[in-house]
DNA sequence: CCCCACCTAT
DNA sequence: ATAGGTGGGG
C-alpha cells in the first residue's frame, strides 16, 4: 500500500496546474523512492518529468510498485478542494481502483477526503538519458517567465543563444523583432536573482514559445529555473524542489523551416 | 540619425497607453527640439498633441527631421516588454525602415532590444492656434478622472460650467442626474491637491464623457491636469510633464441637440 | 520599491 | 477558469 503525507497540499496543486495543459491522463508511479510521473504531450513535442522523492513526504510508505493512472482534470478538481494550508495524505491499496486524498487543516479541526477513480494507462516508459549539456543557465524563474511572455507578443518561436558572456533570447515577427540579453551575475544579497551560465560550448537553438510559456506555469514552485541546452537535443527546463524532488520539462528544438 | 535616451521607459509607456485608443497609427516627428506627435481620432472629434522636448532626454541627438510612422498597437506591445525601472533609448536612422527601442535595466545586467517596422503615414499637419482661454481650471488629475468616471455612470455627456466661484460638472441621464462642484482652493501642504480657477469670462460647455474618460488614462503622467475652455472652442486638457514636455488633448464641444 | 490580494476582463 | 491589471500594505 501507499501512504504519503505532504505538508503542503499546495505543492501538488501547483505541480498539477503546471502540467495539466500538456497531459490529460498519466501514471503516478509510486515506489519506495517516491512518486514519479513521466508523460509526453499529445503532439509529442514536449515531455514532462516529475519526481517527488520519498523525503519530500513525512511519513512516506510504499511497499510495492504501484502505478496510479489518473486523469489530471479530475485530480485538479479535487486538489482545488484543498485549502491553502492543508496537509495532504495520498493513499492507495496495492492493486487499487481508486486513489484516496485526505486534506487536514493544520489545526486538524477539518478533514476532507476524496477518492478518485483510477484508469489503466499504457505505460510508454521513456528512458531519458542523463545528458551532459553544452550550456546550463540558471536564472530567476519569474524572469524567464517574463521573457517568454514578452517575446510571445512578437512571435511564435524564440531562439536561445548562449555564449560565455550571456544568454540571448531573440525572435522575429510581423511587427518587428525583439531580443533580451542577460549577462551572468551574482547578487550576494538576493541569490534568487542570480543568473549563472555554465558553458562548455556555445549553443543556439529555437523553440516554440507556446510550450515555454506553458512550462512557466511552474514558476511558483521555485524561485530559480535551470535551462539546459545542447545542439540538436531537447531543451531541459528544470524547477528544483526541496529534497531533490523536481519538475522537468523537455522540449524538442525547432529545426530548419519550422523556425 | 535619432538617439534619445529616456531615464524612465515608463513615461513613454503611459503616454502611449493614454492615446492608443484614440489613434491607431501616427507619426512621431523627431527634430532637434524633441519628439512631437499630433493626430486626430478616427471620428475627428478629438485631437492628441504630444511634445517630448529634447531636454526630457539625456542625451538627445537628432541630426535631421525624421517622421517615424508607428502603429501604436505594435508600440504598446513592445513597451510592455519594458520593466518598471528600465531606461529606454530610441534609435532610428535618417531614412529608417524601423525604429529601435533598447531597454536597459538600471543594473544593466539585462538588455532588451526591439525593432518595430515603420509605416508611411500621410501627414495631415494641424496648426493649433495658441488661444487665450476664457477659463483655465487646474486640478488634481485623479480628481478629474474620478469625476468623469462617476458621471459616466449616468450619462454620455457632461456640462462643464465655470464661474468665479467654482466649476460644476453636471449631467442628466435616464436614471437621474448628477453634478460635482469644485471650489477653488489652495493646500499649502499638498499643492498637488490645489484647485485653481483662472477666469476672464464665465463658460458653459458640454462634452462627450467617453472621450474625457479616455484622456484621463494620462492621469498617471502628472498629478495635476489643466482644463482650458472658451465658448464655441474645443476644450484643451493638458497634462504637463517635466521640461515643458506635455500631453494635450483637444475635444470639440457638443452643440445644440447633441447634448 | 516590492509583494500580496483582490478584482475584472477574456 | 485563468490570467493580467490595479490597488493597498509592509
Amino acid at each position: 500500500m501507499l501512504e504519503a503525507r505532504l505538508e503542503q497540499a499546495n505543492l501538488l496543486k501547483k505541480v498539477v496546474d503546471a502540467i495539466k495543459d500538456l497531459v490529460q491522463d498519466c501514471n503516478f508511479d509510486c515506489n519506495d523512492s517516491g512518486i514519479a510521473l513521466q508523460a509526453m504531450d499529445n503532439s509529442h513535442v514536449a515531455l514532462v518529468s516529475m519526481m517527488l522523492k520519498s523525503e519530500s513526504f513525512s511519513p512516506f510508505r510504499c511497499d510495492r510498485n504501484i502505478a496510479l493512472g489518473i486523469n489530471l482534470t479530475s485530480l485538479t478538481k479535487v486538489l482545488r478542494c484543498a485549502q491553502n494550508e492543508d496537509i495532504l495524505t495520498l493513499k492507495a491499496e496495492d492493486a487499487p481502483d481508486v486513489v484516496n486524498l485526505v486534506f487536514e487543516s493544520a489545526e486538524s479541526d477539518r478533514l476532507s477526503e476524496y477518492d478518485i477513480k483510477l484508469m489503466d494507462i499504457d505505460q510508454e516508459h521513456l528512458g531519458i538519458p542523463e545528458t551532459e549539456y553544452a550550456a546550463v543557465i540558471t536564472m530567476p524563474s519569474t524572469e524567464f517567465q517574463r521573457i517568454c511572455r514578452d517575446l510571445m507578443a512578437l512571435s511564435e518561436s524564440v531562439s536561445i543563444e548562449c555564449t560565455k558572456e550571456g544568454v540571448k533570447f531573440a525572435c522575429q515577427g510581423d511587427i518587428g523583432s525583439g531580443s533580451v540579453t542577460l549577462r551572468s551575475h551574482q547578487n550576494v544579497e538576493k541569490p534568487d536573482l542570480n543568473v549563472e551560465i555554465d558553458l562548455t560550448e556555445p549553443v543556439s537553438l529555437t523553440f516554440s514559445l507556446k510550450y515555454l510559456v506553458n512550462f512557466c506555469k511552474a514558476s511558483g514552485l521555485s524561485s530559480q529555473v535551470k535551462l539546459c541546452l545542447s545542439n540538436e537535443v531537447p531543451l531541459l527546463v528544470e524547477y528544483a524542489l526541496s529534497n531533490n524532488s523536481y519538475l522537468r520539462f523537455y522540449l524538442a528544438p525547432k529545426i530548419g523551416d519550422e523556425e
